[in-house]
DNA sequence: ATCTGCATAATTGTATACAATTATGCAATA
DNA sequence: TATTGCATAATTGTATACAATTATGCAGAT
């Protein structure tokens, strides 16, 4: 039973198509190519110095995710994010962040529970000395323990899928001293909403938690970044 | 730009990975393979007639759904769906779907809202009579219409992914007179809230309707239909 | 000048060959 | 009997060859 625990992580790490479709992901993510932009499977693989193959099989895995589009005997489009699409997510992302909240606040154990407060902890200490990047990264650990502790791998991938369309914005919305430290302020919250039980508030915090997020970035103008 | 709008479905329709894309996410879904079976890739293609590379092609693409793990040079395995996912699933949806009967409120238009409400109707005919084929099929057609009405390709896009792990149920669930009369009322019901404007009520109708489906399924035990 | 038709090139779709990794079975040993 | 080691088979990962489809460019007609 165990050996199917695997994570995706690790499943990825050294086949060629793995490293294609992190190559892949990323350069979409980050705005390197155009929207509607067409990606030629040999190009690609040139590029990376790989074979069709695994370019080919990157590319379906691609297409389910939404970033590209696949038109038979024909290409792979770019398919870009929108300004809409960036709000879009974030509202949907709020309610399930809630869910989330809610059921973690049933099913978390003393294990994640122990690593949230020591993460909200050092987040604070970090805040206060301006280290962005180690910010961040507690940021995304928060919410990925509270994804696990939530003990539904149905929820825990779908909130996984949506993240990734919001690393690259998030990451720049924390660099940012009033935001980074409102964050783990609300975090904090979150997290004693958790400890005490009350299911109900820990959903309503970590609704606000992403509308605030979407707001802060909005007032800053920054999701530009996905406009390029 | 309107070629980007071929839809998906075109696009697998007549590429042999997409029939065996298609085909194994059927099989995996109507429980022909049992939980943690692996999938080889040359019976597979035996079995369909075409070589492994769209085999393997298809497995990435059901790896990303979920519904099949891949671990690098060992193989392919089901990953099954319990009935805590089935819960699951139909929380986030109640969710979501409640957002998306919000946001067709705000953005519907008069042919989409027309088609629903001849949806309603003709489904009220073949709800009488006990034609539970059609009433499935207009069932399916009333969601879609709401996905398409809500105006995000991401929100739509998220409930399409769900509604396959939910068809096979609830076309089981609705072969029920009851449940069949009772499902057309409540989509009556939404329609006219969203008609008269009122997106919060729409949105709280839509949440209680999947929570009603559940709510319906469990009390038959048809999500059996899941466990094999 | 613009358009049509066709030859050619470019690109994707699939099959197959080969390499790398993992599973299996059996003999040798304790 | 149980266990180790190794040869062999089975399976996956990747590259390449070929087929099918689509794009491109140019000659000729209007």
């Amino acid at each position: 039973m165990a050996k199917f625990d695997v994570k995706q992580e690790v499943t990825d790490k050294f086949s060629l198509r793995g490293r294609v479709f992190k190559k892949l992901r990323d350069d979409i993510l980050s705005g390197k190519y155009e929207e509607h932009e067409e990606l030629k499977e040999v190009a690609i693989g040139e590029e990376l110095g790989v074979s069709r193959t695994p370019v080919r099989e990157a590319f379906r895995q691609l297409e389910l995710e939404g970033l590209i589009q696949i038109i038979p005997n024909k290409g792979a489009y770019v398919t870009g994010i929108t300004e809409k699409d960036v709000r879009d997510i974030y509202m949907i992302r709020s309610l399930l962040e809630g869910l989330c909240a809610r059921w973690a606040t049933e099913h978390i154990t003393k294990e994640q529970m122990e690593e949230m407060e020591e993460n909200v902890y050092l987040a604070k200490f970090h805040a206060d000395k301006g280290h962005w990047e180690q910010l961040a990264e507690l940021d995304n650990r928060f919410h990925d323990i509270m994804y696990e502790a939530c003990n539904s791998k149905m929820l825990e991938h779908q909130l996984k899928d949506f993240h990734q369309y919001v690393l690259r914005v998030r990451k720049k919305t924390l660099n940012n001293a009033k935001r980074g430290s409102k964050s783990n302020e609300e975090h904090e919250k979150i997290m004693e909403a958790i400890r005490d039980g009350n299911a109900e508030l820990a959903e309503k915090l970590a609704n606000e938690h992403i509308s605030n997020a979407y707001a802060n970035m909005v007032q800053n103008g920054l999701y530009e970044a996905y406009q390029k």
